[in-house]
DNA sequence: ATATTTGGTTTATGTTATAAACTACTTTAT
DNA sequence: ATAAAGTAGTTTATAACATAAACCAAATAT
């Protein structure tokens, strides 16, 4: 009846960065942190464990001499959401 | 930007038990139980939960000499959902 | 009589989310 | 030149959460 919620995505801010980086071609750690409203360390773990599932890129450079580590969405990541959403029309209904 | 998920709905059992408790006018615990696809013990805190929250009623009566339990959600109930989902809809967007 | 099933609750454990503390470095003010 | 404050994060400690496993009481089947 119902399918699992992938609990990699079941997670408010994790939710909240897929959502950006759908929204945005790639986005930097700054921008995400803004956008969702947490705070780094809480942000720094999560988007960890969005790329360790393959569901986002995240590439470190600078910018001049500070640090910058962008992100983006990738293929798997935007099948994972599409699949996420799917499975949580089951339990909100015809409703959203 | 992103409006907070209420975290008592925001769990993958507790999700799917207002989802039926909506559907249904009332469910007993089996029922419930068969629906989701939880385990006893699991299903029994999650109602729990839900119970303190005001959002389901919980009545305790017997079915002959076996114990039963009875749920059925409540205005409060159907409210925090419809706001929960709302919520959501941010996070997912236009897709769902 | 004893073993199994039913309808649960309680408790123990592993997982998760989050904030707080910290690192490393840069910019700005003195 | 040095100190203070800011930037961009990471690591770690803790609290909350989900879940399974163990348990309880009564009924039913063998």
């Amino acid at each position: 009846m119902f399918k699992e919620l992938n609990p990699l995505l079941h997670s408010e801010l994790r939710l909240a960065v897929m959502s950006v980086l759908l929204s945005v071609e790639s986005a930097d750690f700054v921008f995400l942190r803004e956008q969702t409203g947490a705070t780094a360390g809480n942000l720094s773990v999560q988007i960890d464990k969005l790329h360790k599932a393959g569901y986002i890129t995240v590439e470190k450079s600078f910018r001049g001499k500070m640090p910058r580590t962008t992100c983006a969405i990738t293929q798997e990541g935007v099948t994972a959401f599409e699949e996420y959403v799917t499975a949580l029309r089951r339990y909100i209904g015809k409703g959203l």
